[in-house]
DNA sequence: GTGAAAGCGCTAACAC
DNA sequence: GTGTTAGCGCTTTCAC
C-alpha cells in the first residue's frame, strides 16, 4: 500500500520511507502493472484519433506526440482512418465509436464534420478538436493562432520590400484556411497594399492543387515575386514549378509555406514557414481529455480553448526583393 | 464464461449459444474490459519501438501499423527516439528499456546497432528487427527482399531500353543498402550491362544526399538516361536537380525510387518506385513479439524471419529511352 | 503516516 | 458444452 502511495505520488508518506520504497523499486527493478492499476483504479481510457486524409509528416507528429502522453498515463490510444465523403458512414462510425471510447482526438478536417461532432455530442463523448475548428458547444480545442501567423509571414515577406505577393489558398472547408487567408489580407492592408484578387488562387492543401495554382501564378503576365502557400506541400509545389520554368528561388522568387512538416526541409531550398508544434497539441489534446473524463460524472463539461505558440522558422526560401 | 469463450472466439460453444450471447451483447452494448482481461489472463505487454532519424511518412506508417495491432490486443506501444551516435548512451538507455518492456521493435537503422542488440539480447528481452538487420542469433526479423525488388526495378529500367543506368547508394551503415545494390548489379549483369563505377554514387538516404549524387550524375560529360535511387527521398532530390538543370523528366531521364513513402506522390511527376507494406511489417512485428512474450518461459526463443511481398508501383516518372 | 480487507472484471483450470 | 472457483496486481476505504 505505501508502495502504491509512493508510486502514484500521493502525499502523506514519512520521507525516509519515501526513500525507501524508491531504493526498493529501483534495486528489484520492479514496474508498476498498468493493466492491474486501471482495473482497480477504473479508470483506463481509450482514447480514439481519428484521422482522414492526413499529410504523413503532420500524422506521424500527432502520434509520437499522442504516444508520449498516453504512455504517461494509463490511456490507450487507439487509431482509425475515416473518410469523410459518405455521411450516412460517417454517422455509423461516430456512433459506433462512441460506445467504445472514452475520449476522441478530432485532427482537422476531420473535425469540421457537423454530423460527426453532434453524433459524439450527443453520446456525451469528451471531445477535442485540433485546428482551429467551428466553436461548437462542448467541444474543447488546441490550436495555434492561424490569423496572427499567416499576417505575421506575410509582413516578414512585406518587410523585405515585396509587393505583389501571391497566395494559395488552403481547402475551404477547413476553418484554418479562412483563418490564414484572414491574416494574409489584414497584413496587407496594414501595410497599405491593394489586394489583387487575381494573386490569390485557390487550392486545397495538396502538392497537386498547389501545382495548378503555381501554374496560373507564375504564368500571369506579371507573376508575384513571393508566394505564400498555406501549407508545405503546397510551397513545396510551387518550388517545382518555380524550377521547371527556369526561375531562381528565392532569387527570382520567394516562397513561404505553413506547418513546418517535413516536406519544408524535403525541398530545395528548405522553406521558411510556420512551425506548428504538432506533437505539443496532441500532448496538450489528451491531457484536456484525460480530464474530462475523470470529471465527467455529474457537472456537465465546459469546453476548453488553448491556443499554443507558433513559431516563424527563416530557411532558405525567402530573399529581398531584387530591384530590376 | 460462456460469455468471455464467446467475445474470444473460443471453440466449443455451442452455435444457439453463441448467438444469444452476441445478441445480449448487442443489446447492452457491452464492451469488454481490457484492462481486466490482460490482468486475469496475464498477457499484457509493454512493446517498444525504437526510431532514429525516420523519415516522416515512414514513421507514420509504422506507427499507424503498429497502433492498429496494439488495439487488438492490449498491448500498449511505447516509442521512442534515440540517437545512434553516443555507444554508452545507447547501452544505458537499452539497458534502461530492456527493464521497463516486454518487447522491443526495431526499426532499420536502429536494429543495425550491436551495441543495441546485445544489450537487449542479454536481457532477454525479445526483439524483432524491421528491415533486413544482421542475422543475430534470437533477433526475429521482418522484412522484404530487397534484393530480389532493387533488381526487378532495375530490370523494368533495362527494359525500356535503358543502358546507362545511375544509382544512388543508400546508408552504407544499413544491411538493406547492399542488398539493394546487390540487386541493382544483378539486373545489370544478367543483361550482359557492364557496371560502370562512375554511375554509382553514394547516398545517406537524405534529400540532401541525393541533391549532391544527382549533381554528380547529371554534370557528367555522358550523364545517364535513368536514375536509381535506394529511397524516395533521394530520387524526389534527383527530380529537383534534373528540373533545375531544365531537363524534363521523365522524357530526358528517367527516375526510380524505393519504399513508396508519401515523398513518392509528393513531387512532380510522381515517382515510379517499390512498394513497402510498411503497416502490415509492423503488425507482422508485433504478432511476432507478443507470440514470444507469452511463449517465453522455458524453451529459448528461436528468431523467426518473416520476408513481406514488395510490389513494383508504375507512376509517372519513367519513359522509354529515346534514340537520340 | 501506515497497514488490512475487499474487490475491480475478467480468464485458467477444472468439474460436471 | 457449460458452470464453478480462485486469483491476476493493484487501489479504495477504513482502522489504527
Amino acid at each position: 500500500m505505501t508502495v502504491s502511495r509512493v508510486i502514484n505520488g500521493h502525499s502523506s508518506v514519512r520521507e525516509a520511507t519515501r526513500q525507501r520504497v524508491l531504493r526498493a523499486v529501483r534495486k528489484l527493478a520492479y514496474t508498476p502493472n498498468l493493466a492491474a492499476s486501471s482495473l482497480a483504479a477504473a479508470r483506463d481510457a481509450r482514447i480514439a484519433l481519428i484521422y482522414t486524409n492526413p499529410s504523413a509528416s503532420y500524422l506521424s507528429e500527432l502520434l509520437v506526440g499522442a504516444l508520449r502522453s498516453a504512455a504517461r498515463t494509463t490511456a490507450q490510444l487507439v487509431i482509425d482512418a475515416w473518410d469523410e465523403y459518405d455521411v450516412a458512414a460517417e454517422r455509423t462510425a461516430a456512433r459506433a465509436l462512441a460506445r467504445s471510447v472514452s475520449g476522441v482526438i478530432l485532427p482537422s478536417p476531420m473535425c469540421e464534420s457537423e454530423v460527426v461532432l453532434s453524433e459524439l455530442m450527443r453520446a456525451g463523448v469528451p471531445t477535442v478538436a485540433l485546428a482551429s475548428g467551428p466553436a461548437l458547444q462542448g467541444i474543447s480545442r488546441v490550436c495555434v493562432d492561424d490569423f496572427g501567423a499567416a499576417r505575421e509571414i506575410t509582413l516578414y515577406l512585406i518587410a523585405r520590400g515585396h509587393r505583389r505577393i501571391g497566395f494559395i489558398r488552403g481547402d475551404p472547408k477547413q476553418n484554418a484556411s479562412t483563418h490564414r487567408q484572414g491574416g494574409f489580407r489584414a497584413a496587407l492592408q496594414e501595410s497599405g497594399l491593394e489586394p489583387d484578387p487575381d494573386l490569390s488562387q485557390s487550392g486545397y492543401f495538396t502538392y497537386r492543387s498547389g501545382l495548378n495554382a503555381a501554374e496560373r501564378l507564375l504564368g500571369m503576365r506579371r507573376p508575384p515575386s513571393a508566394i505564400f502557400a498555406c501549407n508545405d506541400d503546397m510551397a513545396a509545389a510551387v518550388i517545382s514549378v518555380a524550377h521547371r520554368r527556369g526561375l531562381d528561388v528565392p532569387r527570382d522568387l520567394s516562397v513561404v509555406g505553413f506547418d513546418d512538416t517535413s516536406a519544408a526541409t524535403r525541398v530545395w531550398p528548405e522553406l521558411t514557414t510556420i512551425r506548428q508544434p504538432v506533437a505539443a497539441m496532441a500532448d496538450a489534446a489528451i491531457n484536456l481529455l484525460l480530464r474530462e473524463i475523470r470529471h465527467r460524472e455529474g457537472k456537465a463539461r465546459e469546453a476548453v480553448d488553448q491556443v499554443l505558440a507558433y513559431e516563424l522558422v527563416e530557411r532558405d526560401s525567402v530573399a529581398p526583393l531584387r530591384e530590376s
